[in-house]
RNA sequence: GCGCCCGUAGCUCAAAGGAUAGAGUACUUGGCUUCGAACCAAGGGGUUGCAGGUUCGAGUCCUGCCGGGCGCACCA
């Protein structure tokens, strides 16, 4: 590998200059014209070594110099002391030529077997877009971990019981019995919650609703219960599919949750939860946190209870699961300090395995979305909303109605997708359909656009016969930024995966793709009489195959016409 | 009040302690009879919230302040 090989030259370099150096760095600089990689090490020596960091690179480079490592065109001494290599044509060939289905891939976490749980929306209420933001992250996280060889099971918690599902029910009850479907359950929900808030003697019905619909204890509430919960589930399951998630496990409140009840009282047995008020709860202080409760005063299990019997449950399916991870917005990360140190003392082998991660909250500019108050975008909404764009966009394309109506579906998706994973994902995002939502420039069309365009150029090469580069001879045919690019998708994809940083791979994504249409812009790819053409049709083999790869990673599927 | 997170171009965001802090967008201008213009090329735009400190080197690390978000007992 040429890191390693570049590092142990330079080691060696600094030996024979009776230079110590405890390690040496070598990375991509920021700037593609201050070379393929740079490493510090004259800089971070000068103290030790007392000479000028210039001075130190010069002789290293002197000395690199007298027998060039493999790959290697130039070296160069640069700034205040940074020693810059620049790569050949023949390693950019080779590595082209090995960029196939599999690039992206690394055995990291080969035979590791990861639970992913993301999403978590819950029946009887909307499935709004900050849904959408986990399930764009955690499938985007749970796609770069399988990337890393790993099995992963995606896992979707869901509240199908509760207070909340009181709230749609009381308010169901007075509705009238016309056909339920989502949109009448939303409204219900909003009735309920708001009748909960305002209205003294609804509260007291909806918190008696609340045990009854627990302990199943009235047929005609328990049969609209079951209708609600199906409507609901149904809903759920058609955004999975458009948004391309397919859960290996749906826990539920009302069957795993309810595990957590003995759970919970036999830790208050064991001393590691303790009454106060009537209810069951953990002393979140004695580690540094808060108290939560996880059992009320009625002896219903609250979240902090339910999440006991979750986490058991995802080990009773999956014994062998290494790693556990749970991903929420960030509202719930000190819940899960307090419930993962209750985990600790109650189940440690459990608790050690998994982990919370939190990213940003879906915002709207001036007010908290909330679905209590009615005020939350859905996501099915604004999927057709952002589908109708992208139709008025294909109106002059020669293409079925069939055709449109997929691709519609796939750049609205990857747009939407692509607004929530083009940043680190512990920032909010304030939602403005706007400026959300791009076709242009920094966005999930574009990268689609730009793969689109690679595979229409592949597909007239097929059609007029003409042949991709051989992989065996390579001329000094210009050294084109593309391939400077191109190579260091792996590189890309290993860092995204183990700091579960989607954002990564966009960002590269982005890059590569720009270079590309600037590449595209500036010559032709098929032409006869250019001796570099086939070669030319390999690096856009290679770009397609790279932004498809790039892509997938991100739950973003690529449209082969647009 | 306490805890966690954040503050970078008009706006939305990048930047693994390194080089002249970069993209997109918006604005101005040029480019379709060429392999797809959802594209490309060019231009202006910055005291990285403020003040200290550590370091050869700080947007990045430490301290204080200012501003914002989230959380802190029977909701999820």
């Amino acid at each position: 590998m040429i890191v390693g090989d570049l590092k142990k030259s330079i080691q060696e370099a600094l030996k024979t200059l009776g230079i110590e150096a405890p390690k040496v760095e070598l990375e991509h600089p920021a700037e593609l014209n201050h070379g393929d990689f740079s490493t510090n090490v004259a800089l971070a020596t000068a103290k030790i070594a007392k000479q000028k960091p210039r001075d130190i690179a010069e002789k290293v480079v002197a000395e690199l110099q007298k027998n060039l490592p493999n790959g290697v065109k130039k070296i160069e001494v640069a700034g205040a002391g940074f020693i810059n290599f620049y790569l050949t044509k023949g390693f950019f060939a080779e590595e082209v030529k090995n960029i196939g289905d599999d690039f992206g891939k690394n055995k990291n976490l080969e035979g590791k077997k990861v639970m992913v749980e993301y999403t978590d929306p819950n029946p009887f209420k909307p499935f709004h877009i900050g849904h959408l933001m986990s399930n764009a992250i955690g499938e985007s996280i749970a796609r770069l971990t399988e990337e890393e060889g790993a099995q992963v099971k995606r896992a979707c918690w869901q509240g199908d019981i509760g207070l909340h599902v009181a709230k749609a029910i009381y308010a169901l009850l007075q509705m009238g019995d016309d056909p339920l479907n989502i949109g009448k359950l939303g409204v219900a929900y909003v009735f309920g919650a708001k009748a909960y808030e305002t209205d003294e003697t609804a509260k007291k019905k909806i918190d008696e609703l609340n045990q009854v619909i627990f302990e199943k204890a009235d047929d005609a509430v328990n049969k609209l219960y079951e209708a609600g919960r199906k409507v609901s589930l149904e809903h759920f399951e058609e955004l999975y599919k458009s948004l391309g998630t397919k859960f290996d496990y749906k826990f539920f409140e009302g069957i795993e949750g309810r595990e957590g009840v003995p759970i919970a009282k036999q830790a208050l047995k064991d001393g590691i939860l303790e009454e106060s008020d009537g209810a069951v709860v953990y002393r979140g202080e004695k580690v540094g946190l808060h108290t939560r409760v996880f059992l009320t005063s009625k002896g219903l299990p609250t979240y902090e209870a339910k999440e006991l019997g979750l986490n058991k449950a995802k080990f009773k399916e999956e014994p062998n699961l290494d790693d556990s991870i749970i991903i929420t917005a960030n509202e719930q990360s000190d819940y899960f300090k307090v419930v993962l140190a209750a985990m600790r003392e109650i189940m440690p082998q459990v608790a050690g395995k998994t982990r919370h991660i939190a990213h940003g909250m879906m915002r709207f500019s001036d007010s908290k979305m909330s679905s209590r108050k009615g005020n939350v975008i859905t996501g099915e909404s604004l999927i057709a909303d952002v589908a109708i764009l992208v139709h008025k966009r294909l109106a002059d394309r020669d293409l079925s109605k069939e055709e449109k109506d997929k691709i519609a579906q796939i750049v609205a998706v990857g747009a939407i997708k692509y607004s929530i994973l083009r940043q680190a994902i512990g920032g909010d995002i304030i939602f403005d359909f706007e400026k959300s939502i791009s076709f242009e420039g920094d966005s999930g069309p574009y990268l689609q656009y730009s793969y689109v365009r690679a595979k229409s150029v592949l597909g007239k090469a097929e059609s007029l016969k003409v042949q991709p580069w051989d992989g065996r001879k390579v001329e000094p045919w210009e050294t084109t930024t593309l391939e400077r690019l191109l190579y260091r998708f792996p590189e890309v994809v290993e860092r995204a995966g183990a700091e579960y940083e989607p954002h990564y791979v966009t960002t590269y994504l982005t890059e590569l793709a720009g270079v590309f249409n600037s590449w595209y812009a500036n010559g032709k790819i098929i032409d006869a009489g250019d001796p570099a053409s086939p070669y030319k049709l390999a690096l856009t083999q290679a770009f397609a195959i790279t932004m498809k790869n790039g892509l997938g990673l991100l739950g973003i599927k690529v449209p082969e016409k647009m």
